[in-house]
DNA sequence: TAAGTTCCCGCATAATCACGCAAATATTTT
DNA sequence: AAAATATTTGCGTGATTATGCGGGAACTTA
């Protein structure tokens, strides 16, 4: 069996499973340990996936343990920064969750008056602390995981709703599978988001760029804008340019 | 299953619940207490989470308790404890604003498995706080003062609702117009809430009685249940037991 | 205070890893 | 096609890591 068989298969098992134990694939692959090993070490580096003792973990996994609930990254700043030149008084803008995005609102200039849809709490609680925005809380049952409110009656209501912006926290981004994310009933919720608005803005620090979750939110192609921390010149982001992204 | 799959868990479950107890992951990761204890220790050392005595806590955890004891007036636990008692598994509870009633969501046990209903944004992010609770947010457009949904749709969709247990934070209650309060949309709310309950409580401090704003939320005959830190046989609460209303 | 947990420490065991080397295999050159 | 070169693989060795267990200390709770 030929060497890149077997890094297609260790591959293809970890996207089935999430992850793979050296010892299983050496019996799999019918080679030795240190062969696995080697594979799994070679893979890491070209970033596949994510090489840990005693075998390997899908990157998504990476997300899950560097969750970085660090408030206010510097990156952050800068993107939500970018972002807020966005907003012009009197849009209406669906804004989804994650901490980049509560920068964003706290970040937002007291004098604009724009009125704001989202489903997660703490974001509706930022939001509400500002002077002028409006606010509009959709609300069903609450995902604990994701403190926003999931579901049809959701998805429903944002389906009435026709709005000038979507801005959407991303939690992995890449060029074949676009955005995606963790849990379907999130998913279910920015599909949503995105079509009812006119345009979509996809904000993300760059070390969410190339990765991928499990299921699909939307295709490159459904997105509008790319914002990320980095200079839009920057090597890593020509690939979406050219995919036809407006790139800040 | 490999050590970064735990710690993975191990994060995710802190994200849900904000808390994990030692014991309960060792079941849930069949190994031993010591391994969990290392993969706490670990963790804590990366930041990612807090570790105590018997398990770990969120980081964030830490915080929200240190902002919480703001706002707990020994009197409104004594309110908050005696509320809970009513409060039994199973039951759909709707649920009002204010910070008696945060002090209630804070202190409700955590193997309760009820169901809780709110227009509240601090309320409904505290309750994603508890490990069991199942939290309904009937949004709409929010009203600044009082960090609440308000509208026609959220009293219409509260009328689709039969719960068992209203808890009505109050901030007027008199013996001429019951409990009153300052806003007409937040008056629209409450009311549609009381109607919706089989039973009605009211969750005042005593300096609360016997006052009254411009608005009636409902007569006094609407409420079943009154709930101050006063001793139920206090003088200052004989009237409104003479009115039928049971004092806790 | 006393009982029951939980924690900490060191140790033993087993699994996993890293490294060098030589054999096997693949690729290029002649 | 044969030789030369480069790459890949398996194995032995010793180092590193992960885990469970015992015993005593520390903490919690009644």
């Amino acid at each position: 069996m030929l060497k890149k068989e077997r890094q297609a298969y260790i591959i293809q098992q970890i996207n089935i499973h999430n992850k793979v134990l050296s010892s299983d694939l050496c019996v799999q692959l019918d080679v030795s340990e240190d062969t696995v090993r080697r594979d799994l070490q070679e893979l890491a580096e070209e970033g596949k996936l994510m090489k840990v003792h005693g075998g390997a973990l899908a990157k998504s996994f990476h997300f899950t343990i560097e969750s970085k609930q660090v408030y206010s990254l510097p990156e952050k700043k800068i993107i939500a920064h970018k972002a807020i030149d966005l907003i012009k008084d009197g849009m209406l803008v669906v804004i989804s969750g994650g901490t980049t995005m509560r920068e964003l609102v706290n970040m937002l200039p007291p004098d604009l008056n724009a009125t704001f849809v989202t489903t997660n709490v703490p974001i509706a609680l930022e939001l509400l602390e500002h002077p002028n925005a409006e606010v509009i809380f959709l609300g069903n049952k609450l995902l604990k995981s994701a403190q926003m409110a999931v579901g049809a009656e959701v998805v429903q209501r944002l389906g009435q709703i026709k709005a000038d912006l979507c801005l959407l926290g991303t939690n992995s981004i890449d060029l074949h599978l676009g955005i995606t994310d963790l849990e379907w009933e999130i998913i279910e919720v920015k599909k949503a988001m995105i079509a009812c608005a006119q345009k979509t803005v996809s904000l993300a620090i760059s070390e969410k760029l190339n990765s991928s979750q499990r299921l699909q939110v939307c295709p490159l192609d459904e997105v509008d804008i790319l914002i990320t921390e980095l200079d839009p010149s920057d090597e890593r982001l020509i690939p979406y340019a050219k995919r036809g992204l407006s790139i800040l």
